[in-house]
DNA sequence: GTGAAAGCGCTAACAT
DNA sequence: ATGTTAGCGCTTTCAC
């Protein structure tokens, strides 16, 4: 058996009462004997049973990460970046991280992820876009809850978010900056929070230049943003507006790929002959395909903050709602370019 | 409060004892009182919890998983799907999997993953290549541990990898029916049992094919397989054996794609030119790219069978160390090609 | 400033 | 076939 706060207390000359109060660095204790306890917790290797604390506080020291298998699955590293953060930043809370992938239809009679059910967690960070019943069922559990990269509809729960507005007018001014004029923007998923801010940025830079919104040039729908729905969007638009784009601003990187696929197989160069800029800076090294141009999303700072607010949360009741939008930056690289 | 075994039992009208055995499904408990007890149980929504279990029966029902950084955070889904696998498992073990991100370079000196120190796991599965010294610590600690794709030295460790030879010789013996002879191989880190078996592979199908193996052929490093080494390792074959070669055989898709870009950017085409086939199967839809002519792995699969091994191991106390090995699966896509 | 003791929810040995 | 009870390792209240 591992050394338990007997071990300590018998070792230490005091009452395993001092030893707890010591290592919750109580005020009662004097510094003499703190130092002494810590010393021998120190030398003798201890550390406090999770079990055992966990029986007494009614606290696990486990935070739930939920997320559906569409965002998780989809070999793509933007959640996994953004899990990793929360692991890293675990640590210094002291809590462990527990991932359930749940179903994309999520449905009122689903049940909730294992850990709830166990009451294995002391609160939970759901990842991207869930379905709603998923929401209402956490709403009445009163588990402290952080929503990442996505805000759901009637709830006051807190969240972590990155600026998509101004994301979007980023990417859009870099390409008016570039002497384009007629640019086109492509979506999928427009109930998406997210992607209805990135639609409003790039509609705020097209006006700060004075140039209109043309209903003709935006596509949307209401699939999953994916390369596949990318390259469908692309055919729409430029079967109808025929040599008139130059630009596409799409709302993320997955569904620029499939743009530029659809380019391709109709002889269109990128960036000589269309410039297209993407959205989440998801693709580095994988690829030799060309160096796409979007706006980064710090990806694992998301999942630091993500991490510290549940902590708080959990460890402050008074503590309700926060809404914390962290920052987006340009990141210009090959696909886009100067309208000649 | 959360209902505890009172609350069911006081329902139920036994003690405490009867419920806790009818959860076990222990023999000595008649079907009726089964029944009923059961029936208050799903009544009740009670879950036993899993401090006071853990603090009795001195398992925690965690599951650690350890990676090192240079696997996890290079953003390659391939690890990603491993963990996903054993995140999927566990719910038919009723564990939970703990993450720790460790460096690559760990040393003697380092701290072992928090989850050990703690005591909060029953066992670990390690996955991917780790250092020495993780490994005799591990070893040290007499827990049980998984090593996935990578077979520790020294050790006795239980471990659960695919097919790498079979694998190597599908891949090689692939070309040779396209009609290649000059075929090179590519590979990174010539240490790691996985890039040996895979060579070893190529060199079989070499022979089999009664064509001889060219140590002029076979460029390897000690490098992490990854793209740019991947270019260089071309970089040195095709500057000394110009011409010569038809076909590459690389031990990962990462490095594959490495070879594509140096033909590439030295107007060499794929696969009209050079055939070039990969390993793992890992860029499936991320990419406008050429699709990658490579050997599968079963990446979900190595993670399920993981978890039930270590689920095993920690279960059964008798069983001691098991082999695990996987079966992988050519597939042929674009990136090979008929000699003319 | 420190100790004694109750009790968190469960399992398992022992009693009945 | 079922109940009683000790005890797992810790926190916390109350005494001293």
């Amino acid at each position: 058996m591992a050394v338990t706060i007997k071990d300590v207390a018998r070792e230490a000359n005091v009452s395993i009462a001092t030893v707890s109060l010591v290592i919750h660095n109580h005020r009662r204790i004097s510094n003499a004997t703190k130092n002494k306890v810590r010393d021998i917790i120190e030398r003798l290797n201890y550390t406090p049973s999770r079990s055992a604390r966990g029986l007494v506080s009614n606290k696990t020291g486990n935070i739930g990460f939920i997320i559906t298998n569409d965002h998780f699955l989809r070999n793509e590293p933007f959640y996994t970046q953004i899990f990793i953060g929360t692991e890293i930043e675990s640590k210094e809370n002291d809590f462990y991280v527990l991932l359930s992938i749940i179903e994309s239809d999520f449905k009122e009679r689903d049940a909730l992820p294992r850990f709830i059910l166990d009451r294995n967690v002391d609160g939970v960070i759901v990842a991207g876009k869930v379905p709603e019943p998923l929401t209402e069922k956490l709403l009445a559990l009163k588990i402290p809850v952080v929503y990442i990269d996505y805000i759901p509809k009637y709830s006051k729960f807190s969240t972590i978010t990155v600026d998509n507005v101004k994301g979007g007018y980023l990417a859009v001014n870099h390409l008016i900056e570039l002497g384009h004029k007629r640019i086109a923007f492509v979506g999928g998923d427009i109930e998406h929070p997210s992607i209805r801010d990135r639609l409003k940025g790039y509609a705020q830079a097209l006006e700060k230049a004075g140039l209109k919104i043309d209903n003709a040039l935006i596509e949307t729908s209401e699939e999953y943003p994916a390369r596949a729905n990318g390259y469908n969007a692309a055919k729409k638009l430029f079967s109808v507006n025929n040599g008139n784009i130059t630009a596409v601003f799409t709302c993320n990187d997955a569904m620029a790929l499939g743009v530029i696929q659809y380019l391709r197989d109709n002889n269109r160069r990128v960036p000589d002959d269309i410039s297209v800029i993407g959205f989440d800076d998801i693709l580095t090294e994988r690829t030799n395909d060309i160096q796409l141009s979007t706006v980064n999303v710090p990806k694992m700072e998301i999942g630091i903050e993500a991490m510290r607010l549940i902590s708080a949360l959990i460890k402050d009741e008074k503590l309700l709602s926060k809404k914390i939008i962290l920052p987006v930056e340009l990141v210009e690289r090959q696909s886009t370019k100067k309208l000649l």
